[in-house]
RNA sequence: GGCGGCGUACCCAAGUGGCAAGGGAGAGGUCUGCAAAACCUUUAUCCAGCGGUUCGAAUCCGCUCGCCGCCUCCA
């Protein structure tokens, strides 16, 4: 398979380090605010790559960190008059909160910054004895001049970066783009004790000292959100190749953004939605499959009218769903011939070869879902024929585990479609008592029986104001949330 | 200013050399007591524009226009 590298800038072969062995390290996020959807799709995107990789026999180690301290989370314990260390403990549970309803799956280690002080610190001392760090009143600065292969992440160029002269003066750093690998704390402020005194760890060490910590000096894949290519992941890089002698990481994935209006969502632009709110309105499988409707490293527009899109989509799936048990239900095994069966049966045991296809080319999510609707459709076209008998049966069940497997590896299609009912039963606001619909429904049967048709329009249409859609059926009537609505 | 990306139907979106996936919306139809769902037909002789390479390009090259991102914290 082959996975598009930023180091490379194209698609490289996966090769793991080890054979059938593949380590992953997702930069996770700063717990001092509530999580927006863009930390959703960086999230939801490395799940789905981590996934995959099981899928497909590789033994995955995944680790995905946790920031617990820095600037801002000392600026928010003011802010909200708690320790600092409440802040991230608060930050923490919610991201997990929001998370765990997205069915993102919790990494294999989430290591924490504060619980690995002394390991920064032992990186801290050896950049310094290696002559790629200099220690200035308690910070500690990595020199990036003494890294010949600065800026090969990022594809920059030191003297051009200064050039564009958007770096803050330091008189005390031999060169603007050095960066800080150890900070000094102002009193007050929590402090560790170090060789240079009392202080924190700079952002980037901690994901050098955490990454090779659990995966080892070289690993196979590193990645997050594309916007930390520069500084954060270049930065990371350079020191860690620069303490260790090893080449870091094979493999750096990045994804695109999300866009409101085109433009970046962002905290500091101030466009952004938090997760909750998304939840609220709408489900979370919803929600992985817009995401996973693009490719993952493209920009997505976020939208409610393409949120109900996917919406509108997912619905489709449950639909076919109970039309396919419906059918298992009730079909008389008597052998009936099909037309379409010929088509059927190639589309069922054509698509797990063409889903790994479009995974395998740099986990291709969206291409996967137009070959999940493919056979989505197919089905449906194979049972509008009405067939009949055991190979009607056969492909009808591999059929749906098809779309299970695949559903699985991007964690959607995990609902019987009556809890995508009640689901959306909440999302859409219902008020209306699942009694209530059975009972309008019996009613509505007795009308039927009397030939009423203007009573049982009436019911109908009344359901139809609150959002429930009726479908008469050869067994009797079931109902169902309507989803354009 | 430097670096990078994008521009595919009404909307979303795959496709990176061989006759343009998929979803939504619209229109017409089949089925149905009425519906819904589903299915069928239909909506890009063409992929921002211009020029070039090639037997052949949305896909490669050049230029132009438009949009966006990174270069500061940021998923």
């Amino acid at each position: 398979m082959r996975v598009y590298n930023t180091l490379t800038g194209k698609k490289d072969e996966l090769i793991p380090i080890s054979p059938n062995k593949i380590g992953i390290y997702a930069c996770g996020v700063t717990v001092y605010d509530l999580c927006h959807i863009g930390h959703a799709r960086s999230a939801i995107v490395f799940d789905v790559i981590r996934r995959y990789l099981q899928f497909k026999g590789f033994e995955v180690k995944y680790i995905r960190n946790f920031t617990d301290i820095d600037d801002k989370i000392i600026n928010r314990s003011k802010q909200e008059g708690i320790s600092w260390d409440a802040v991230a403990k608060k930050y923490t549970d919610e991201y997990y909160r929001d998370m765990d309803r997205l069915g993102v799956r919790r990494a294999d280690v989430e290591p924490k910054a504060t619980e690995h002080i002394q390991e920064i610190i032992a990186s801290v001392k050896g950049l310094i004895d290696k002559g790629y760090a200099y220690a200035v009143d308690g910070d500690v600065y990595f020199e990036v001049s003494k890294f010949t292969g600065y800026g090969k992440l990022s594809k920059r160029d030191i003297d051009e970066m200064l050039a564009g002269a958007r770096v803050e003066v330091d008189g005390r750093k031999k060169n603007p783009m050095d960066f800080a690998l150890w900070k000094s704390s102002k009193e007050g402020e929590p402090s560790w004790d170090s060789p240079w005194g009392p202080g924190r760890p700079g952002w980037h060490i901690e994901c050098s000292a955490m990454s090779t910590k659990h995966l080892g000096e070289s690993f196979d894949i590193h990645g997050g959100g594309a916007d930390l290519i520069f500084p954060h992941h270049e930065n990371e890089l350079a020191q860690t190749e620069a303490y260790t002698g090893k080449p870091f990481v094979k493999y750096w994935i990045h994804n695109g953004f999300i866009t409101i209006d085109k433009e970046k969502m962002s905290k500091s632009l101030g466009n952004f939605f938090t997760i909750r709110e998304i939840l609220d309105k709408f489900d979370p499988e919803v929600v992985r499959f817009f995401l996973l409707s693009t490719h993952y490293r493209s920009p997505i527009e976020f939208s409610d009218a393409l949120l109900k899109e996917a919406e509108v989509s997912i619905d489709r799936y449950y639909t076919t769903i109970i039309r396919v048990a419906d059918f298992l239900k009730a079909d008389s095994g008597a052998q009936k011939p099909s037309a379409e069966e010929k088509a059927m049966e190639e589309t069922v045991n054509s698509f797990m070869d063409r889903f790994k296809e479009a995974m395998d080319d740099d986990f291709n999510t969206a291409l996967a879902v137009g070959h999940i609707f493919e056979l989505i459709r197919e089905t449906n076209r194979f049972l509008d024929t009405r067939p009949s008998g055991p190979k009607t049966q056969e492909l009808l069940l591999k059929s749906r585990d098809m779309l299970q497997q695949a559903g699985s590896v991007l964690n959607i299609f995990n609902k019987k479609p009556e809890e995508w009912y009640d689901a959306l039963m909440k999302t859409k606001n219902v008020p209306y008592p699942k009694a209530d619909i059975l009972e309008k429904i019996a009613q509505r049967q007795e009308a039927r029986h009397k030939k009423d048709w203007a009573a049982a329009y009436a019911v109908r249409k009344e359901l139809e104001l609150h959002g429930i859609i009726l479908e008469d059926k050869k067994d009797g009537t079931t109902w169902k949330v309507n989803v354009s609505s």
